[in-house]
DNA sequence: AACGGAAACAACCGCCGGTAA
DNA sequence: CTTACCGGCGGTTGTTTCCGT
């Protein structure tokens, strides 16, 4: 760090600091500015600041950080400019409390993604990173508090399903492929997305899609939330990539609305499969300028200011530019009522391959995010806690044999196109995972993955008082659901009963053994 | 009204990957 | 191929606001 402090918020720092400054970008540093002494600012932004950084980016456009402080005379660092512009001076940024969408699909995300925070906020419009951070940090933080699972059960049970994905990715490496799509049908009242043959798809031609990367990242400290992902990546572009939301979708109550069916509208889609496709929603447009062309099809909204002046967004949205959450594998389902499908079919539109979903349950339940506001903490709380005494055995046992007896709809094993994205995504992303697995504890196969510690038994000997720990609080019908059933639900739970105080790191888990 | 704790928000820090020289 | 720079991301911390007592 070659940035010192002094006086509070302003950083004095040298020329010669500047210019020794190596590659270390971890603080403000690497100004250029000529001439001695650099103040740099820190601390809140004042409007006047605002002012000259919005003035900036509407003359230069986004990017080159660190020159702004060269061309506006602002006394802050690229970094610092970047993050203010796009946590607070962004066009189109959405304030507030979260709606409770917004809530659930952070919930499922995570559950899938873990703390991939742009990742999420990409996928939410108008929301960064930062708020959705502090979002969840502050969901951990309560609920940690309240001795209850960061997720809602069914959440946590996806795992199992993810391992079987998994599985069947590794099939893929050898078989036969053929490209797929997505068939959303329904079973027992809620979609269910199936592979099918790229060619039954009908609508717009998608990309020649590629999925070009699969990292899998470390376990979040939490050691919960293990995800991987690709992207949609028709022109390799990564660094400009990202799909902005608010540009893409202003106007949108929900942004997404403009990509998937509405909530509303998918809950009428009951009775008849819906094509999706790899590509839905992302016409293929070869002219890199076209936006509108696919603003409009994308989201159809009068008043779509980012793309009419045609100046915002670092992350531009260029025709192509999407950012598609790809197989984390799992297959979602949750404890809530409507969060049981709207979640899901968010988390359906997005992770294409990523599209197993279960069955309702016929389990009303609240949602723990359902007050408004981020009301309502303790009624949240006590709602849960009813919830998964009164509907936890029943879930528990229905996902479990769905996932024992093989029910599950998504068959990768049909997968077999050389050419689909799902197909090469899918052998990537085993490969990465066995390459991060291989890091981490390579005689532990799977360890890395908190669905397959859940699935593993890992945790058996010491779950009883764990569940204690945790149930205590909330009665003995609860301890009764937690204690261990079938092999996979008493791991799955063990692990949601883990003390937050002594949750494990995943190579940590991996010692366990 | 004062106080304390929790929640929400804002900003900084360090690491990392991509890229150009 | 190496190095330096830039920008993005996630973690963390500090501050402010809210709310219950």
């Amino acid at each position: 760090m070659s940035c010192s402090e002094n006086d509070g918020n302003i950083l004095m720092v040298s020329k010669e600091q500047l210019e020794s400054s190596s590659t270390d970008e971890g603080s403000c540093s690497g100004s250029s500015t000529g001439g001695g002494t650099v103040n740099l600012k820190k601390g809140p932004w004042t409007t006047a600041e605002d002012a000259l950084l919005i003035s900036y980016v509407q003359k230069h456009g986004e990017g080159n950080w660190n020159a702004v402080q060269r061309h506006s005379g602002l006394l802050r660092c690229g970094k610092s400019c970047r993050l203010r512009w796009a946590n607070h001076l962004r066009p189109h940024l959405k304030k507030g409390a979260f709606t409770t969408e917004e809530e659930q699909f952070i919930i499922q995300m995570h559950s899938k993604m873990g703390n991939r925070w742009a990742r999420m906020a990409a996928l939410l419009p108008g929301r960064t990173d930062n708020e959705i951070k502090n979002y969840w940090n502050t969901r951990v933080k309560r609920r940690s508090r309240a001795g209850l699972p960061l997720y809602p059960t069914k959440v946590n049970l996806q795992t199992s399903d993810e391992n079987q994905l998994i599985q069947s990715a590794t099939e893929l490496s050898s078989g036969n492929q053929q490209n797929i799509g997505i068939l959303p049908g329904t079973i027992n009242g809620t979609l269910e997305l199936r592979f099918l043959p790229h060619k039954a798809n009908p609508g717009p031609p998608p990309y020649p899609p590629h999925f070009s990367d699969i990292p899998v990242t470390a376990m979040p400290s939490h050691g919960l939330g293990y995800y991987t992902r690709c992207f949609l990546n028709p022109q390799g572009d990564h660094a400009k990539q990202t799909w902005e939301s608010e540009t893409s979708f202003p106007g949108c109550h929900f942004g997404l609305k403009s990509m998937v069916p509405a909530f509303e509208d998918l809950s009428s889609l009951n009775s008849e499969p819906v094509y999706l496709n790899p590509g839905i929603g992302y016409p293929h447009d070869p002219d890199p300028e076209s936006k509108k062309n696919l603003a409009s099809f994308i989201c159809p909204i009068p008043g779509n200011h980012a793309l009419s002046n045609g100046n915002f967004s670092s992350s531009r949205l260029l025709p192509g530019a999407v950012k598609m959450e790809l197989p984390s594998l799992q297959s979602t389902e949750a404890d809530y009522n409507d969060w049981n499908t709207s979640a899901s079919l968010f988390t359906s539109s997005y992770d294409a391959v990523d599209s197993y979903i279960q069955s309702p349950e016929n389990v009303s339940v609240q949602s723990d995010c359902a007050s408004p506001k981020n009301k309502g903490l303790l009624e949240d709380l006590v709602q849960e806690s009813k919830a998964i005494s009164i509907g936890k055995k029943q879930s528990l046992e229905k996902s479990f044999d769905d996932t024992m007896t093989g029910s599950s709809t998504v068959k990768l094993e049909d997968i077999r196109d050389p050419t689909s994205p799902f197909c090469l995504s899918a052998v990537s992303l085993f490969n990465e995972c066995s390459a991060k697995q291989d890091k981490c504890a390579p005689n532990l196969p799977d360890f890395l993955r908190p669905d397959v510690l859940l699935g593993s038994g890992w945790f058996i000997g010491n779950s009883r008082s764990a569940i204690d720990s945790i149930s205590g609080p909330l009665g003995e019908n609860l301890r009764e659901d937690l204690v261990p059933g079938p092999a996979g639900i008493s791991s799955m739970a063990s692990l949601e009963s883990y003390p937050w105080t002594n949750m494990p790191r995943v190579c940590q888990m991996s010692e366990l053994q």
